[in-house]
DNA sequence: TTGATATATGAACACATGTTCAAATGAATA
DNA sequence: TATTCATTTGAACATGTGTTCATATATCAA
């Protein structure tokens, strides 16, 4: 690894050409990392992360989700439209009411490894 | 659960007090969740997750990295920049090279995990 | 030092995105 | 049916974000 023997000079740039034909090989599907990052990006928003990380401890209404967040009924239902095209929550109705909840448990997963990654970013260095 | 027995009428809307409380009692603090939202951000970009994934395979630097993608190094580099100040990768210096790495198991692990996810739902409904 | 290679950075621009506001839909109640 | 409550939706607006272009920094070679 790190071996100067093949690099080539092939562009405006040397590049490592063993390196590049082993990421070639292995990496996953275009398709699939663009797909990926459309998932991704729905934590990435703290409305967003708020909204799933309540949904993991209990089932809530809109109505609940903008009192607790405290924000308007209207921006929520929109962030809710989204997570549920892509499958991040479900919802049933009740009455009046639409209760949401997690789709399953990877997003609950998601979160938790991360939240894991920044408590250790932090105490540990 | 479900019972409409704590459903209060306090604001403009009916909210389930109860479920509120159990919210409020087991959410993080704001700020983690605001902070694991700017960590997940990072997710979110094609391109980003792209350069994630590929160090997830070997450590590369930014003309492989470049080269790989097809862009420019400056747009690279400027990403490159951002997973560095969130501490999402790490690098060093080879002469006039620098290589990029994963900063820790857990950026692979929260990919896969999403990976995951995707997969079991476009084959299991 | 001078020139070439590799990477980093700042400013500008085009595009994406979240919220608000107003209005519409759906379900329960009178 | 008409009214009210709960939620959804569309359009507009302001803000954020990724890329490009030009330029700066850093390392090596001559």
């Amino acid at each position: 690894m790190g071996n100067d023997a093949n690099i080539d000079i092939c562009g405006d740039y040397a590049v490592h050409e063993d390196t590049l034909e082993n990421i070639r090989t292995n990496m996953v599907k275009d398709q699939a990392v663009n797909d990926l990052a459309e998932f991704f990006r729905l934590f990435g928003d703290a409305t967003r992360l708020k909204i799933l990380h309540a949904l993991s401890i209990s089932e809530m209404c809109v109505c609940d989700i903008s009192e607790f967040l405290g924000m308007s009924q209207s921006a929520v239902s929109h962030q809710l439209k989204v997570l549920r095209q892509c499958r991040l929550v479900k919802y049933r109705r009740e009455g009046r009411n639409v209760f949401y909840s997690l789709d399953d448990e990877h997003i609950q997963q998601i979160i938790y490894t991360g939240l894991e990654h920044m408590l250790e970013k932090q105490t540990g260095g």
